[in-house]
DNA sequence: ATTAATCCTATATTTACAGTAGGTTATAAA
DNA sequence: TTTATAACCTACTGTAAATATAGGATTAAT
C-alpha cells in the first residue's frame, strides 16, 4: 500500500511522506458521516450496511463508529439494529467537528496552541507561518458542512449510478 | 518527547497525533534557511555556525544541508570553509520551494496528484474537500516568502537581542 | 602534512498508525 | 425461550516512517 521511498545520500534524509497526510480514520469517518447524511430523516443505517457500501472492512468500522459516537455526533435510532443516524442537521456540522473525533487538536506543529497562539515567550518567525497555515487550515475544515458533501455525493450518484469512493 | 495517547475503548482508535504534522527537516530546513537569508550578501554561514545559532544538532544537520544543496537552494560560496550561501535572492524562494526539498509533494491524501487533480474516475465528494484543502495549503506555502521570515526574525533580534528560536 | 569542514552510508530506536481477532452484551425475531 | 444478529469493548500485532546518531571518506585551506 505504501510507495517506495526516495533518499537522497542514498540512505536517509527524505522519507516518504507521512507527516502532513490526513490519518485514515478521519477519512473514513468522513466517508461514514456522508452516508449518513445522505440517510438524514431516513430510517437509519446498520454498521454493515455502512461497512458495505463504503468498502470500509466491518471491524475496522466499529473504531470509526465509536469515535463517532462518542463524540456525539451519531447515536442509535433506538437501541440495537435500529440503525445509526446523525444527531445534529448536517448543515450543523463542520468537517472539523468531525476530525475533532479522530484527533484532539489539528496542529501542524507541537508549539502551538488550540486557539492559534504560540506559547513560546520568544519570537520565532517560522512558528509564526506554521501557526499561520494552521488556523487557515482550521478555518476551511470549519467552513466546510457535511451538507455540502452530502449534496455533491447524492448528486454524483444518480448522475452515475453505482459510483465508488476510493478516498 | 510525546505526550499521552488518548484512547476510546480505552485502547486503540484514537492515537496521539502524528499525522497532518510538519515534519521536523522542513522545519529546521525552514530555520537554516531563515538563517542564510538573514546572511544574504554576507560571507557565507559554516554548517557549524548555523548549527551552534539555531541549536540543531550538527550531524542532524548534514542531512537537511544535503536535502537543501541537492535541491540547489544553497550552495558553498568557494570549496570548503567558506560557508553557506543561498542561490538566490530569498525574495525569489517560498516557503514551498523549501518543502520541496523534504518531501516529494504535499498530498494530505494519496489519491490526489500534483496539479491538484483527483486520479479517480469515479466521484468521491470527501476527495474534492481533500483536494481543496491540499490546494489551499501549498498555496499558502508559496505565497510565503524567505525574505519576509528572515525580515521578521530580523527586526526582533534587534529589538531583544538573544532571541532564541523554538520550532 | 595537518587540520577541519564537508560529504556520504549505515544503522538504531521509537512509536503511532492501521488493521485484526476474539470476545461479551443487548435486542429483535422465531 | 431460544436463537440470531447487531452493537460494544479490549487486546494485540505488524509495519514503516520519522528522528536521530555514529563513523568514516573526501576535499580543501593553511
Amino acid at each position: 500500500m505504501h510507495s517506495k521511498r526516495i533518499y537522497f545520500y542514498t540512505t536517509n534524509t527524505i522519507g516518504k511522506v507521512d507527516k502532513m497526510k490526513l490519518n485514515t480514520k478521519t477519512r473514513y469517518g468522513v466517508r461514514t458521516m456522508i452516508e449518513l447524511a445522505m440517510d438524514w430523516g431516513g430510517k437509519g443505517l446498520l454498521q454493515k450496511e455502512i461497512s458495505e457500501s463504503q468498502g470500509i472492512s466491518y471491524k475496522y468500522l466499529d473504531h470509526i463508529i465509536s469515535a463517532l459516537k462518542a463524540r456525539g455526533l451519531i447515536v442509535n435510532v433506538e437501541g440495537k439494529k435500529s440503525g445509526y443516524r446523525l444527531t445534529r442537521n448536517p448543515e450543523e456540522i463542520t468537517v472539523y467537528d468531525i476530525y475533532k473525533a479522530f484527533e484532539p487538536e489539528l496542529l501542524i506543529v507541537d508549539c502551538l496552541v488550540h486557539d492559534g497562539k504560540c506559547t513560546n515567550e520568544r519570537y520565532c518567525a517560522s512558528n509564526e507561518l506554521w501557526c499561520e497555515l494552521n488556523t487557515i487550515i482550521v478555518k476551511y475544515l470549519k467552513s466546510y458542512r457535511l451538507k455540502e458533501l452530502a449534496d455533491k455525493q447524492m448528486q454524483m450518484n444518480m448522475d452515475s449510478a453505482g459510483s465508488v469512493y476510493v478516498i
